[in-house]
DNA sequence: TTGGCGCTTAAAGATTTATTAAAAACCATC
DNA sequence: GATGGTTTTTAATAAATCTTTAAGCGCCAA
């Protein structure tokens, strides 16, 4: 899971991010407005954590705007305590209000407690430790697979690259934005991703005309459906 | 919008009552915890508004057995500031944990904050992800897109160009302005957008003397209508 | 009604993109 | 430092898409 620490403030940045990532998170940060906004558009930003109070572009105006384009939870973080401020954020399509100083647990349950229930609602099942689609089985703690109730050994990268695609059932990854993800990297070989999609299909005996699970979209990327 | 208020303190109930009323709410009130439980299960109601330390039966208990047999927002009330109780309840699945004493203000604003989000995520897919049109529906992150119910596959830059369509009704689109946008490119032949709106008319069945949806407008350029 | 301009159509050629297999580089472990 | 497995790169091939072309058709105005 992926979360955007918009902050300008390096000190408390820091904090947050520590405190976020010692709870397994995946962290991305930004400093200044402008790149906050535009960071959380990022597809796998899964949750934004937003200070109000950010050179250029303020909080209140990046949530809106975020709101008219993206389903993301939004927790507001602000030195604030004034009640205007809170009903106006959560007016504004903000998911929570914290005041600082807040105390980190309360901060990553909170963050918590927002995921858990974006996946309830929408049936994303991002955090479900088990999935499991179409005869197709993920234990994404074990790292284990299973083909219609056969075991299928998965190299760490494969798994991962598999993981992305039952993790974001229906929707189309280019490579570009696979390579980003499971890689991490900027730099590198995005045909690496195509090797790595050939020898998942091998596995889960999905070549053929017709993949069961793996769907070609030329120029677009791969999608797998649930 | 029906809200349940669970709190056995008259004088705070009332309180809240009066302002969600004054909200525009409906309210109803539950005073011991399991009569509060036995409320929250009606479906009539929206969102629970429920203190933490109740007679016979407590609100972490009522909590979780709730987040069970239904999927409606609970908001905790309580006194206690403790972190160990925020994230205990938090992790049972509230939605939000709101310490005494609080303002009124906040807490209407947490309360539409709620309903909001609840209706936006279940209420239809909502994310102008899936946009429809008289009878052609349109799948953004998946890139898939159906003609009554049938689905079509189009290739990316088909896509590409009925997105356009679809994401700019009742406006016509010329040659050149659909070529900048799907191409983004200053030079190369218009005549392929010609071409790719052909194809597209073909694939939705759209050809004929009176297209359905993507009409010619001579001198001017293209236009779908809503 | 007719000429011209713009749009449509179909098909061929060019280009892009994906697949595959195999080799090279990398990495952990013994 | 050898070994076996994994990951990445590479290059040839195959497939699908995109672009161009050219001929024909239809709309509009004179």
């Amino acid at each position: 899971m992926t979360i955007l620490l918009v902050e300008d403030d390096e000190a408390i940045r820091n904090l947050e991010k520590d405190y976020l990532e010692a709870a397994g998170f995946t962290v991305q940060t930004a400093e200044r407005g402008p790149e906050g906004m535009e960071a959380s558009l990022r597809p796998e930003v899964d949750l934004v954590v937003l200070d109000l109070m950010l050179p250029e572009l303020n909080g209140f105006e990046i949530c809106r705007r975020l709101r008219e384009q993206r389903e993301v939870p939004i927790l507001i973080v602000s030195a604030k305590t004034d009640d205007f401020d809170k009903v106006r954020a959560l007016g504004l399509g903000a998911d929570d209000y914290l005041v600082k100083p807040f105390s980190p647990a309360e901060m990553v349950a909170r963050v918590k407690a927002h995921l858990a229930r974006f996946d309830r609602l929408t049936g994303k099942n991002a955090l479900a430790d088990v999935i499991e689609l179409r005869g197709l089985r993920l234990n994404r703690s074990a790292r284990r697979v299973w083909v219609d109730d056969q075991e299928v050994t998965l190299t760490s990268k494969e798994f991962d690259v598999l993981e992305l695609f039952v993790t974001n059932p229906s929707r189309v990854l280019s490579k570009e934005e696979i390579f980003d993800r499971v890689w991490g990297l900027t730099y590198g070989d995005v045909s690496t991703v195509t090797v790595h999609v050939r020898k998942i299909r091998e596995k889960l005996a999905d070549t053929g005309d017709e993949p069961r699970y793996i769907k070609t979209l030329w120029g677009a990327g791969y999608r797998l459906d649930p």
